[in-house]
DNA sequence: TCTTATTGGTTGCATGAGCAACGGTTTCTG
DNA sequence: CAGAAACCGTTGCTCATGCAACCAATAAGA
């Protein structure tokens, strides 16, 4: 795979070259680290990803609604939900209704679910360091922003024309 | 959302913030701008990604293995072959057995297949372009190294012990 | 050569995610 | 105050995806 010298046909058509694509690398880095880390939290304490948002989320904020977590995770609102049911099947997180409003329901950890989120926190964090180590802190640094520049305007262009309906 | 001033508890539980929580961001972004390019490849060509990742790798190498095709997408075969069979369906793309070696099945997009390959390619560049628009050179070059570190650095973290069984 | 191990590719199965339609609740408007 | 519209969350449906078992073909070893 290392030299491609032969030119061939390849001026021919528009110069897509997978492997320099960046929404594909984005794609493969994500996919990359997603699994690595579902490893820990798939492997060791059955969440799938959606859970492990949940709880990650939670374990944050400490109370919380089903809205909030989709909006916070970028997931859909039945992802989370069902992805809530099931925490709240095994004990994890508990639901309690909002008084005030009761289309919502407030979630937040139960002991045993915090004690999950205590023990996997430092774990995914030691993950992202082992990760990042390759990095200089500056590297990091500015991979972080280039991220949120990139997500900001990812984000523009998708929304583009949605003003009201 | 924007404060976040009251500490609380927080110092308690390890500092673990999704947004600023790497592979959680990598996530993100991979989705946003894969979403948004699902838009051009799947509403105006009923392309999925891995189809759309078959397309583009033989649009690149013009025949290949389904075999390698999986290698150079990052994808798992059971994937590439329904990508192939729904692409060959469509007559997008053409299969001959390699005389050489019965397994193996050479994969070459078919006129039509190209055709769609060729519009296709400079759509997908130039969303590449307005996406990375808001980079200047320097920094999509030193993004991409970024992104090529880190992926080496996962992947030998994935495939640390597998030696030989 | 005959047996055994590998390899390329397909398929059945189970899981997971998105979409859309729905029920229950609150808010807006006439 | 009544009806319409918006909103939160759930659920049925469909489809995509990963895994593992499997078939056919080749390679390796006795």
């Amino acid at each position: 795979m290392a030299s491609r010298s032969t030119a061939k046909k390849e001026a021919l058509t528009p110069h897509l070259v997978l492997e320099r694509f960046l929404p594909y690398r984005l794609n493969v880095l994500a996919s990359l680290t997603s699994n690595a880390l579902a490893q820990i939290y798939a492997d060791r304490f059955g969440l799938s990803i959606p859970a492990w948002r949940v709880v990650a989320t939670l374990g944050q904020y400490d109370v919380r609604t089903a809205r909030d977590i989709a909006a916070h995770g970028v997931m859909h609102k039945s992802t989370v939900s069902r992805a809530v049911s099931s925490l709240e099947e095994r004990g994890l997180i508990a639901r309690r209704p909002n008084e005030d409003d009761r289309r919502e329901e407030l979630l937040a950890l139960t002991p045993a679910g915090r004690g999950i989120y205590e023990s996997l926190a430092p774990q995914a964090l030691s993950f992202e360091e082992q990760l990042a180590s390759v990095l200089t802190a500056q590297e990091q640094e500015l991979l972080g922003s280039l991220i949120d520049k990139l997500s900001r305007h990812a984000r523009s262009l998708t929304h583009e024309g949605e003003g009201e309906p």
